[in-house]
DNA sequence: TTGTAAGCGTTATCAG
DNA sequence: CTGATAACGCTTACAA
């Protein structure tokens, strides 16, 4: 009843009222002045649901988390999505993410977002292979931008780390530096960036014709309590790796934790590094030795790619992005 | 058209398919099931949008972080923000958040989220003496739930961490342990829970007639940097406290590294401690003595809060919780 | 138990 | 430049 309200308030038509209110051009000065002051006066608010159901637009983007054990995001995600939000709301948009409780059935939140509107577009993360999320979103022809390369994709709908080359990079750090034996505590399995982090360690032992013990290789969720585990079951092979390479600091952190209580020194006769250069790791007993790359940049082209998409916009982006070692101590090995 | 569009499937009206789906019960057993069948024989799905201008409710629950410097959301509160959803979702409800960036307008984000029943409520976080945004949310008599106890403030209203009395502990634990010159790394100064954290700070020296030098004292953002700048400040002052208190964890490892920085050892010639228990606390080095409470319970009681206050539910709930201290290394100075 | 019709607050088309 | 009027897709009295 509010536009009807204020049309009358101001003894115009609804129609002239909104079309002032939006910005039209087809509106003489004067009245499109009086509107505005007669929406101040009475402290009008466009009903945005409303809006939504009239213009199908809503200038909202989604973006649903998987369910990350006890936190809502992590440390890592939550730095590009402040920048992906900071640079939507520059063209306003607004951001606006869920999560899904273990128990909930993901592809149905995915529906309630879809439905009616809620969202314009979608960001997809952690991409999988074949992704049903993606199935559903092709064949629903909804807008959609993934955090995650996957075949088939074009430049237009994703960016990316290059995990396989950065995990190539680590490996052949370790290799160049004597280890011959080294472990690489995953990811899940299901991810496609896990995929090509182990495609990358793959690369680079393959390269040096070093032999891979298939139990050196080992999948988790990227918690500490996952990777404590692992390393423990590493640690307890025969053929002992003398390097540990983790898929995120997370990890490392809890393989550090397992490597000294099985009374091995990280960083000093084990190597281990990480990935993402978290705090924790900066800050960690011995410090880590992790990968970087620009948060702040991947998120904003996210939000780019997504502005391109659903606006007239032409931003240029980039696709892929490079990480890049960050040396500290924990893969300093004294003694080889 | 598209409830439109099963009814004519159906050959039903409008208002009895809506009934049917809606699990009214003045629908007979067979229509019902004949409806259900149509539906997802044309794979309807009810567009949220409409639904909600007709019904004026949205079954979202929202949240607007203020912007936490390059984060989307602290870890500390991610954890809080998880449980909440979580219990939220068992309801059928569907947390929503998002994140306002520097440049923009708080309170025209908080418009945004409430103008049209894009949301049925808000949870309202780091609450600030005489903050703007309750005094928005009561004139608009829009639900709200707040986390941070504020004056005026009744039993159906918020979920607490006794702050006061967390840093009167952790205060008392200083001194018992020899120190008289004790530094205060405060959070924001206009947050509540900043302000009760000084009072228990204050509470303790003033109990064991300790003068305080106000230059002990100091505000800033929860970050690392803004702590090892306060630390650095405190630290080179004629008077120089020996042990600093600091308003949270990752504050805590900022004030390790300035103190470091200046040839300090904290956890053998300087105190440290921090608040939250943070994983970060944890591994750092030394490991940080901090102070944990119960951040599922805490997400829980909001969301059955906001439940009791929506629906007709009766929760119980607890508003203060209580936070204890985790000892660990940081604070342990050998010489007296 | 089902159908009719009037909203919900906007936008958008089409005359004037 | 402005005003009727019909959507948008669903809910909800009120009738039947």
């Amino acid at each position: 009843m509010s536009i009807k309200k204020l049309a009358e308030h101001l003894n115009l038509s609804k129609s002239t009222v909104s079309r002032a209110l939006n910005g039209y051009t087809d509106v003489s000065a004067e009245t499109r002045a009086k509107v505005m002051q007669g929406a101040k006066d009475i402290n009008y608010r466009a009903n945005a649901t409303a809006k939504r159901l009239a213009s199908g637009k809503s200038r909202h983007i989604g973006i649903i988390l998987p369910s990350n054990d006890d936190m809502f995001i992590s440390p890592a995600f939550s730095k590009v999505l402040a920048s992906a939000s900071s640079l939507l709301a520059k063209h306003d948009y607004l951001l606006i993410v869920t999560t899904i409780a273990p128990f909930q059935n993901e592809l149905k939140v995915y529906q309630d977002f879809m439905n009616g509107g809620l969202v314009d577009g979608l960001f997809v993360v952690r991409t999988r292979k074949d992704d049903e999320r993606i199935q559903m979103l092709n064949q629903r022809k909804f807008p959609y931008i993934c955090h995650g390369y996957l075949p088939g994709f074009t430049s237009e709908m994703y960016v990316d780390v290059d995990n396989e080359q950065a995990f190539y990079e680590m490996t052949i750090k370790q290799i160049l530096a004597g280890h011959q034996q080294i472990a690489f505590l995953d990811g899940p399995s299901e991810l496609a960036l896990s995929q090509s982090r182990l495609e990358g360690y793959k690369r680079a032992m393959n390269e040096h014709n070093l032999s891979i013990n298939p139990q050196w290789i080992q999948n988790g969720r990227l918690s500490e309590e996952d990777a404590a585990n692992m390393a423990k079951e590493v640690l307890s092979l025969a053929k002992r790796p003398t390097a540990i390479l983790c898929a995120d600091d997370i990890m490392a952190v809890g393989a550090i934790a397992a490597s000294e209580a099985l009374g091995f020194n990280a960083g000093s006769d084990l190597a281990i590094a990480g990935y993402g250069d978290y705090s924790v790791g900066r800050y960690s007993k011995p410090p880590i030795t992790s990968m970087r790359y620009d948060t702040e940049k991947v998120g904003e082209e996210m939000a780019k790619l997504m502005l391109n998409k659903l606006e007239s916009t032409a931003f240029e982006v980039q696709n892929w992005y490079k990480a890049s070692i960050v040396e500290r101590q924990s893969d300093q090995v004294t003694t080889a």
